[in-house]
DNA sequence: CTGAAAGCGCTAACAT
DNA sequence: ATGTTAGCGCTTTCAG
């Protein structure tokens, strides 16, 4: 294991040579177990622990056209929803020998394309998250790179979905039963696709319990932006609200304060994602609870399936993965105010 | 523009074919601005536009020895702490054309050690956070690969350092005139550099201020351990106590309140770094806020700098950077209990 | 089971 | 300013 004059600069040949070989036979002992003979194996093994020889990956990539690495695109490694799905891809990329590059494309279409386009080069795979390109760019990107999408729904397209707009329901359903009948969803990013999905499912289900639900906004998916989201539920006299994300819910939080607006008493809030902080922050935040980091090794591991089996003409054994959510209730959610209220139209 | 029958596998020469040049002149029409003429540049790029050339980053990189990707190691991704640090160094990868890879090395020493090794092939260079390596096996390593280390001192090796010893002594200082005179140290990993750093500050600066300042501890770095903290923060009947880190402080924050012990009525208590979450839990915590992305941005415009400098013979510039903190007072921190004991009999 | 040889796509001396 | 010619380190036919 000793004595490297000087590590990295060691190469294959240099292996082949201590050992009085071919290099192709080096090659084969390290990479294809069955190729040569026991003993051979043996001994190049030793040769490289010897000299401390190191494949370079460049030279092995070039070759073989694998690179060993996948990447994940987000929107916003600040946004600490995406920390989860970090980890889960970090975690299930390493699990399986993979480099992990992570690419931000800052909520844009265009620097979405631009990075997908560039990293595909050097990685095998790549996972992207919540998305803002097209469908059929996406599609057609998934025909150049393997690709699994996260919270997107496209024919073709291997995807993972969390599954929060039949949470969203539940959560209506909590509200309603907490006597709550007059209700806001703030809305997130217009191009958001889980965005649309939970207010067409929060419509359906209002007529179905007979509350009614407003959709506000959209809002910028920050804590910042919370206290404008706050200020636009007060106004429409609601007494429940649903938040596209916890970010926007703990933003509110903090502006209901300031204002008096009491949480639960005046105001219930629900929240979604219980992010990082959902569970401390004041109140704790009742909140749909998404697998997030599940979503990020599920689909890292979708991922790495595929590519496995891109050699073999076995088909992608799951193309499509819907992950449940649970509404987790905590302090930010109550019975409706009794009466009057700061402006109820109704009573 | 257009019509590339499909893409990728367009290489140099198909450029070099349609323009009718040799390929080294198209190499260097694509990546040395002043090696060929204006008008031969303009050829080279319309063709390889109009072929959809995409440049092969491995063949490149063989020949080449340059990756243009650097690899943050850090201990734990999945403490917010380090979401600070990956949104810095990730930014500011991309601002220089880097790629960036992510890697977690599990907090323990032999993960970092092979992790460094593997990629260190696969990248120009390295950013590790706290690590667990020693110091003799750091520096065995800067001389291998370009290397800067965050909250790490060790001569010969770039690093960027948070000055949180020195910002201890504010906190100290503040509890010290908030007339707390009994105060704990609840301390973090044994490993940990920052750790030793911060006590040593705070019994230095404990003697000069006329309090006491007991250390407790080790606790794993997490809110989970904050229980436990709590408790033993109370056993020793101190009436403040400064935390290892915000997670720990956070943890801390709710066993107080399970208990009924009151922040910061009968407890005050700091925290350090400020992560996310430290303005909105309950109460807000009183911390040391550590400007922890732009370490991670200046880490990350060392070792770019660094790895240009290599060719030239320009020394670099900066070897070490210490970034100060500033006390955040919030409302977690109060003046001491009136009486002995928990009990508080004001109001 | 092993060796020889031909590249992978690109860059970098040398020529011209 | 451009062309020629070698490789970078490794994998992979193709022979033997």
């Amino acid at each position: 294991m000793r004595q490297d004059g000087d590590a990295s600069k060691v190469t294959i040949s240099d292996v082949a040579k201590s050992v009085g070989v071919a290099t192709s036979t080096v090659s084969r002992a390290l990479t294809q177990p069955g190729r040569v003979s026991e003993s051979m194996k043996a001994r190049v093994v030793a040769a490289a622990a010897e000299l401390g020889y190191r494949p370079n990956p460049q030279a092995r990539s070039l070759t073989s056209g694998r690179t060993h690495s996948i990447a994940l695109l987000v929107p916003d490694v600040t946004n600490p929803f995406y920390f989860g799905l970090i980890r889960g891809t970090q975690a299930q990329a390493k699990a399986h020998g993979y480099r992990h590059i992570l690419v931000d494309t800052e909520e844009s279409a265009e620097v979405e394309a631009t990075a997908l386009l560039e990293v595909s080069a050097s990685v095998d795979g790549v996972v992207i998250a919540a998305s803002r390109l097209s469908d059929s760019a996406l599609a057609a990107a998934a025909k150049q790179t393997p690709l699994v999408v996260i919270n997107r729904e496209i024919d073709q397209v291997p995807c993972v979905i969390i599954d929060t707009a039949t949470g969203m329901i539940q959560a209506l359903d909590h509200l309603a039963s907490l006597g709550h009948s007059e209700i806001a969803y703030l809305s997130g990013p217009a191009s958001s696709w889980s965005n649309r999905k939970r207010w067409r499912a929060l419509q359906q289900a209002a007529r179905s319990l007979g509350v009614t639900c407003h959709q506000v906004g959209p809002f910028a998916p920050t804590m910042q932006s919370g206290a404008a989201a706050a200020d636009a539920a007060v106004r429409y006299g609601v007494t429940a609200c649903l938040f596209f994300n916890d970010l926007l819910a703990i933003g509110a939080l903090k502006r209901f304060a300031e204002r008096g607006i009491r949480v639960p008493q005046d105001m219930s809030v629900v929240g979604c994602d219980d992010i990082f902080g959902a569970d401390f922050c004041n109140p704790p935040l009742t909140t749909l609870t998404a697998p997030i980091e599940q979503a990020g090794r599920v689909a890292t591991d979708m991922l790495v399936s595929a590519l496995h089996n891109s050699n073999t003409a076995v088909p992608v054994p799951r193309q499509r993965e819907k992950l449940p959510t649970h509404l987790t209730i905590r302090s930010s959610t109550g019975d409706r105010p009794a009466a009057s209220g700061k402006r109820a139209d109704s009573e």
